[in-house]
DNA sequence: GATGAATGAGGTTTCATTCAT
DNA sequence: AATGAATGAAACCTCATTCAT
């Protein structure tokens, strides 16, 4: 049990935050090259050789800082998709967690899409690869639950699990950006079911489409232009 | 109007291209910041001063490779919403074209996903925003196919054009990405259908939905696990 | 005079020890630059802050470790020196300790090389000066055997005393040395004789050598290619 | 034939040159560690950048340097002992081109005992390794005209003629060294005969000398003090 | 007009030393 | 008295940019 630690080592762990805090702040700001440890340094308030002191270097410091708030992140999706309800509970709590989540740590989530997607600013393969892997193992846990969607029913085969998962993801994410960068043109980020209703709802109005024929579904939304 | 360029201009012109083209491979291969100047002229076969005369400093040469390689990607994608028929086949196209251009295009593909959604490695806030308008604008274009799919009463308005078009083009990234990082897992971005099937068909299977009940729509697939 | 030392000097003296044992293992085996205060702490196991009660600076340290390797390799010569026989009997065993206390003392050997004759890479022109000194003085007392056998009769004045002295001194660091880089080459640098033949007996195969014609003389090895 | 340079070719030699003769200056002076690029490229008045131009960092820089120089006295060296005479010419040849090179390359001298002898402040061991099978290699050639003069009948067999060779260098160093040191203790360096004669002449004045007890030899000269 | 040698500011990192605990 | 975390000066090295040829 609880790992009882010393005032010693709960000061380093604070300061070693504290540091983190800091460079997390410039590097959002401004990116990794762009911010020099000269500069982390003096916005935690340490001297250059302390940083040194918690981080082998530079892109130590980086990897750790994208790792633990990785760490972070991940935990509180997967309580999401690990919490009561069905399915459509489990995905409209993952989209609510996701959202709110990103919105606390905006600085992080430009980040994080730095590495995760983006490619050629990167500092290293070995960190990128790493988050892309996490990322691909972590939607396995997404696709599960479209996968016991369809096994009871409330969810029907239009795509494979894992292939969903990713789809809505990367929607969740254009929206964040999308209110980020114009939240008058998108103000909805937050409204789960602004975006599952892209999935949840058919947007063909094919004359096949058996009865329908184009008509509001019930527990569908109209929205004009 | 013909813009008649002396043998002197097309020279020039030609040499630019040389230029860019070598600076497009080495940043997609190694990034911008691991990439001199010094390098770029090697490869272009320039003397470095050479470069100077093109391109004001390594920023502006940046700007201009991403910005020309966006021309000619936007120029493709409005062609193909601008085409024959109707909405669905312009989606149809949309998603064909953009795909295809992508995979020709990979090096650049990975630095336009880094300047456009990531945000901490890049060079500077305005090729960023520059971007990010750009993006944003075109987006428009998009939007308005899904807003005539809405007048001509071919789709339905599960959410307003311009999200659906951002959503849309979201997934076709993600499913690129998909695909580049892990063909095994996601082999068919080149398929349209599999990813506008996503939308097309809605993904809940309500007691609610008019008479279809989870069933199996025409034109629709299902996917096993 | 008895110099009763307290619990507590005793104690210090054998801390003072153990730091300066761990210092020269380490400046021997990578070089004084090479070799940080911190390794020195975490080799000696003491704190850093210790160090520097016992030491005013990095480079003190340094020197208390040099000179008073110097004063037990002195003292033991000197004893050779003052022992029992005749010059060359005082010769040999000035020669066989030399050899000997090298041998066990190899780490600092290197040290003291560097520092006595070297100067590209030492530490500060007052300890190469302090040792330079040192040592011509030490000479003196080789200086003197010779002298000494000039006046009795047993050696004969083909160079000044101080000259053959730094001569002989030099021949048996070059012999060390040699046995050291390539024992195969010159196997015997234990062999006081090996390394006296050589001022002992005369090179010089003249005619006009008194009689002797180039033949052996007593006492004397010959040596094939 | 003779290798015509473009003039641009020969400003950078030149530039070369004037880099590694203000870095000998100043590692001669201080030593390796002492000296920063900046001083450096100061002194010999380039930027810091120019010259990682001609040399990669600042330890090649150091081992061109040393390098260098050792060809050019090898060289020298080499063409005394290739030279017109009999042995005992070649070695008085020999002592007397060393010396007067040596002398008239004070700063280089310090820097080569450091690096061929000493052992503890150095660079790299791969420098040091190098040098010294330079230096071993070398003596063949010195240990060589002690054969010959074996073969010859001019020279008696009183040691290996390899550790002939080594002995006598060292001897030379020695001599130099105190004649640097202490000019008034050893005014000499530059007579050769003064450091031949402790090799030509035999020290001992023993009883079995066939004929001379301890006598003068003719060619032999008498020291006092 | 093209060249590429020269520049030097600025980056990362080390490590001797101090001093509060 | 002993500790070792914190300091920050100073080292090496890179590379965008200039400008004389």
């Amino acid at each position: 049990m609880p790992e009882k630690l010393s005032r010693r080592e709960r000061d380093r762990l604070r300061q070693r935050q504290e540091i983190l805090a800091a460079a997390l702040e410039l590097f959002a700001q401004r990116g990794y090259h762009r911010i020099s440890m000269q500069e982390i340094a003096e916005k935690a308030e340490f001297a250059i050789g302390t940083l040194y002191k918690f981080f082998r270097n530079k892109e130590e410091l980086y990897k750790a800082l994208v790792l633990e708030q990785c760490d972070h992140f991940e935990a509180e999706l997967l309580q999401a998709l690990t919490g009561a309800g069905d399915e459509i509970a489990k995905l409209r709590a993952y989209v609510q967690v996701k959202v709110a989540w990103c919105q606390r740590n905006l600085p992080f989530v430009r980040l994080f899409l730095a590495e995760s997607r983006g490619a050629s600013f990167n500092l290293k393969a070995s960190l990128e690869d790493d988050l892309r892997q996490r990322y691909y193992a972590f939607m396995e846990n997404l696709a599960q639950v479209f996968a016991q969607g369809f096994s009871s029913g409330r969810l029907r085969r239009i795509a494979p699990p894992y292939f969903l998962a990713v789809a809505l993801d990367s929607v969740i994410d254009a929206s964040l950006l999308l209110w980020l960068d114009a939240p008058e043109r998108h103000p909805y980020p937050d409204d789960p079911d602004a975006i599952l209703g892209l999935f949840f709802h058919g947007l063909l109005a094919s004359q096949d489409r058996a009865g329908a024929g184009g008509q509001q579904l019930p527990g569908e939304r109209v929205y004009e232009k």
